[in-house]
DNA sequence: AGCACGCCGACT
DNA sequence: GTCGGCGTGCTC
């Protein structure tokens, strides 16, 4: 009998579309290879990561050039179901398997040289995990604790899993800030994690909302293993939580979209709490929807998925309604308090506006109208918290030049920089970029003309800090937003502030508004809303709609005195636009419906499937030709029909960053294959004339993205 | 993606 | 005469 070598395939970090085969000495690394395992190999003049995907004993490659796998890793294989979604992934958008798999292996395992020492360290991350019982758990709610209503969508959930057989289920759970969404699908986990082996994960869309789920989940699972998974745990945790996600030890997976691509042998259930979130959507490198992913390895795996939302994206809500997701509401707040008032606050209208004359009216102008100056008073008497949102940081966007035309322009980005004050940025006021990060102080004179005299244009959290601090000098001010959060101890300490109730008013970006139940908060109001309404993305809207009903569920939370819900105030020149209309009556499934029809009407998502292909180089011009030319040959191939349509290309939205010019092109189909087949093609013709992802010709960067969230 | 190989311009 | 520009091709 002849042994033939055993040869695998690996696939590496690389946009290179091909594995490559490797001999397999199994004598010197101690065992049989598996698909799934994670090795070291030779490649080019370098060592790499790779993952096998592939066990044979024939290459198409000649034998005599093969080179052999360096080393294996401490690590079981990844799951098969995990490999599943990874092929998938890698297909659907258009990305090498290899550079969609490795990316999620944490950098503790991704040095080879260090695999010899791995288990000494478990043992000693071991030892210490045991000692630390210092997690402080809060919130929970028992299943005898639950309200009717939670009882209620707590059975159907526990009743859909009565038929025995593995099976995937698809539910919304939809019920407004407040209605007891989690303590719900906590109570439903626990019946499933009574088996010992089984695991759950639980997606949340932003870093700022895990602790406060992982408290709670200590306390509804005190004795079960939670893995943290986001790119805020030292690289150290996190290799160790994926190393037990991937040994099965932890039964509880909670993470950001990047945990969706954990390996877990025995995955049982997913969540996925506020599904509706953009920040499920990556933005770079394979630029993956965790929560679709998530959806499509729940129904690979026959498991139940939960989708959690008070305002369901489109898609969800659509299948919802459609019978091909169960549909679980809960429409009642869990803790008796009832809904926020709606106000509307017309700037356009001069009764709401200071006059000079006026009582407290602010000595410089502020976007504070007076009916919302008034209601702040009438709250800081009341002894409740006020929050006050606009989603810009810094203290202006843009700095100006009274004598002359000129604006603080960046000089890398087609972005003006943004006047921040002394702080987390620096130590002095320096003019910033948020695109490209370049900061540089604020000139003395203006640059063109010399003039001393320059001015701030339009309003950030800082400017509004200053401003409320005028108007209301006996009022504590916390500011909230990326940089002061940076200079503290994070996001987390700011909310504990607001938690512990030293704070009157609190002014903030969006980041406020996530997830964080807050006791005393009787007013929210909300100063740029506009300026988000009308912008060239036709999602616009929704994510607009979906925002302000989340603020608004801020607003009274508490229902200790059984009190009104609390007032959200929105400073808007469109009151009438439909946005608010259905805001004002709650009504998030008419708006829901409203949008539905809007975009049936112009065939838009999720009636038509979109893909963008990037393009960026030295020159608009450039970037523009390249996707002409792209799409001329689209065309040449015959493959533009009524089945898929191609438009020109545009410049992108924000043209130029960092030095580098942009445009994009869109393609839409109302027929998903169609849009495959055709992004296939693309993706081919493109590789041909390219070194990974940068065509030989022109230049020119380019890059696929499927369903892109923004246009 | 990296990185070496290879063929044409301004310099010690 | 060389150093080095980046166009081209390869990596099992």
């Amino acid at each position: 009998m002849t042994l033939k070598p055993t040869v695998v395939q690996v696939v590496i970090d690389k946009p290179l579309a091909q594995g490559f085969d490797y001999l397999w000495d199994a004598e010197k690394l101690g065992k049989l290879p598996e698909i799934g395992n994670v090795v070291a190999v030779p490649f080019a003049r370098s060592k790499v990561i790779g993952l096998v995907i592939k066990v044979s004993n024939h290459s198409d490659y000649e034998l005599s050039k093969l080179k052999s796998v360096e080393s294996l890793a401490p690590l079981p294989v990844f799951d098969p179901g995990l490999l599943r979604l990874m092929n998938f992934a890698s297909q659907y958008y258009v990305h090498a398997l290899g550079e969609t798999i490795l990316p999620v292996i944490p950098q503790m395992w991704k040095k080879a040289d260090d695999w010899k020492k791995i288990p000494e360290r478990l043992k000693l991350a071991a030892k210490k995990s045991k000692k630390r019982l210092d997690v402080i758990s809060e919130g929970l709610i028992t299943q005898d604790q639950l309200n009717p209503n939670q009882k209620v969508a707590l059975n159907k959930l526990l009743g859909g899993a009565e038929k025995k057989e593995k099976q995937f289920r698809a539910i919304l759970l939809q019920g407004q800030t407040g209605s007891g969404k989690t303590a719900v699908f906590l109570n439903w986990l626990a019946s499933i994690l009574n088996d010992e082996s089984a695991q759950a994960l639980l997606l949340v869309p932003e870093i700022n909302l895990t602790p406060q789920l992982e408290r709670r989940i200590s306390a509804y699972f005190p004795d079960k293993k939670m893995a943290v998974l986001h790119s805020g745990v030292s690289e150290k945790k996190r290799g160790i939580a994926w190393y037990e996600a991937m040994t099965g030890k932890a039964q509880i997976i909670l993470g950001t979209r990047l945990a969706a691509l954990t390996p877990m042998p025995n995955l049982r259930v997913i969540v996925v709490d506020e599904e509706h979130d953009p920040s499920y959507k990556q933005q770079d490198g394979t630029r993956y929807s965790a929560r679709d992913l998530a959806i499509w390895r729940a129904h690979d795996q026959k498991i139940p998925i939960l989708l959690s939302s008070a305002t369901p994206s489109l898609e969800t809500w659509l299948a919802a309604q459609s019978g091909r997701y169960e549909n679980i509401r809960l429409d009642q707040r869990a803790q008796g308090a009832s809904l926020p008032n709606v106000h509307l606050i017309n700037t356009r209208n001069p009764q709401n506006q200071f006059s000079p004359g006026d009582a407290g009216a602010p000595r410089q102008k502020s976007l504070i109208t007076k009916t919302l100056g008034n209601a702040i008073t009438k709250s800081l008497a009341e002894k409740k918290q006020s929050l006050i949102l606009i989603n810009r940081r810094g203290y202006a966007p843009v700095l100006s030049c009274s004598a002359c035309n000129w604006l603080s322009k960046c000089t890398q980005c087609s972005t003006y920089t943004v006047m921040h004050k002394a702080g987390a940025l620096s130590k002095r006021s320096v003019l910033n970029c948020h695109h490209c990060g370049l900061v540089k102080p604020i000139p003395q004179f203006c640059p063109d003309c010399g003039n001393a005299d320059l001015k701030t244009l339009g309003h950030g959290t800082q400017k509004l800090e200053d401003a409320i601090e005028a108007m209301w000098p006996q009022a504590r001010v916390l500011r909230v937003d990326t940089d002061s959060s940076r200079k503290s101890n994070g996001a987390e300490a700011l909310f504990a502030q607001i938690h512990d109730g030293n704070v009157d008013i609190v002014v903030g970006t969006q980041m406020i508004a996530k997830g964080h139940d807050y006791q005393n908060i009787g007013l929210v109001a909300v100063l740029d809303a506009d300026s988000r309404l009308y912008s060239a993305d036709f999602r616009a809207a929704e994510r607009l709609f979906a925002q302000l009903v989340q603020v608004a569920g801020r607003a009274g939370r508490s229902g200790t005195s059984g009190q009104t819900g609390g007032d959200i105030y929105i400073e808007t020149q469109y009151p009438e636009s439909p946005v608010f209309q259905y805001l004002l009556r709650h009504d998030v499934d008419g708006f829901l419906a409203f949008t539905a029809n809007e975009r049936e009407e112009a065939k838009l998502p999720p009636y038509s499937y979109q893909a963008l292909i990037h393009a960026e180089g030295k020159s608009l011009d450039q970037a523009i030709r390249f996707l002409n030319e792209l799409k001329a040959r689209i065309k040449s191939r015959g493959m533009i029909s009524r089945e898929l349509k191609v438009y020109d290309p545009v410049p992108k939205p924000v043209m130029r960053i960092a030095g580098a010019e942009r445009a994009q092109l869109l393609i839409e189909s109302g027929n998903r294959k169609v849009l495959q087949e055709a992004l296939e093609i693309i993706d081919q013709e493109l590789r041909q004339e390219s070194t990974g992802r940068i065509s030989k010709t022109s230049r020119i960067r380019w890059l696929v993205e499927r369903d892109p969230i923004a246009i």
